[in-house]
DNA sequence: GATATAGTACGAAAAATTTCGTAGTTTTAA
DNA sequence: TTAAAACTACGAAATTTTTCGTACTATATC
């Protein structure tokens, strides 16, 4: 179990190498300007920071280095929402499943996926 | 609908006003002394800060201010969970309550509330 | 082969957040 | 009535995170 602990910029570097498998840097810095202005070498250096901290790898076969994750994408992200839980739902997970769930406009599809889930958890028990 | 996003710390405060209601800088330094050591001082500038925000109002009659939350712990959680969905789960709350809800451990009574929760939402649609 | 283009490395500035020290007041208590 | 204790104000240091400029090297293009 791993407790990395991504910053948001991390983060959202991950989520595109989560999604792509691996990257080159151009590649993820032009994902990143669909979204906002970044400059080339602020991706450059966040990825050359991340993979100091070990949380990708880095590929330098080629001239132009390949990235991908190294941290888990379940682990992180649980481990992001027990910090979010701790910090602003007094640790409680149900409260922010609760608060989340009662904010958020969900078709068919997805209630009775989460009912499902729930009768899974209820057996476990 | 505010738009504040408060910081980590200043999430830590507002935590101790919305459940005690107001507050003197004393009373909530001394319980974040409970989990972890901060300066008197540092509570106090962080308090100032969320005031000159407008993030708590300042009841100045007394020697001690005594502090109580403007942000409005609903909106001001709405706010934090819409913006770590984006940050870490696709934009989808549902992502975000089927990871949670997935790693925890959740009591028969737990699970029940959240039943009746989603059979609201169903006759909502 | 000269020049423009596309990379990496990396220090350091900039920005955001957190922490604390010091000065100055008011209150309490001996 | 004086010393200690408890406040506020606030600048500024420290820390963390983000951003960028510059130097340098390799590749592509004309």
């Amino acid at each position: 179990m791993n407790n990395f602990k991504p910053t948001d910029s991390e983060m959202e570097i991950l989520q595109i190498l989560w999604e792509k498998g691996a990257a080159s840097v151009r590649e993820i810095n032009d994902i990143l300007n669909e979204r906002r202005d970044v400059g080339y070498t602020t991706t450059l250096k966040l990825m050359q920071i991340m993979n100091d901290k070990g949380l990708v790898l880095r590929d330098t076969a080629s001239r132009s280095h390949i990235y991908s994750a190294v941290a888990i994408e379940n682990d992180t992200k649980n481990n992001l929402i027990s910090d979010f839980v701790n910090l602003a739902f007094q640790g409680s997970a149900m409260n922010l499943v609760m608060q989340a769930l009662g904010n958020t406009k969900s078709s068919k599809d997805e209630l009775s996926e989460l009912k499902s889930l729930i009768s899974k958890l209820e057996n476990k028990s």
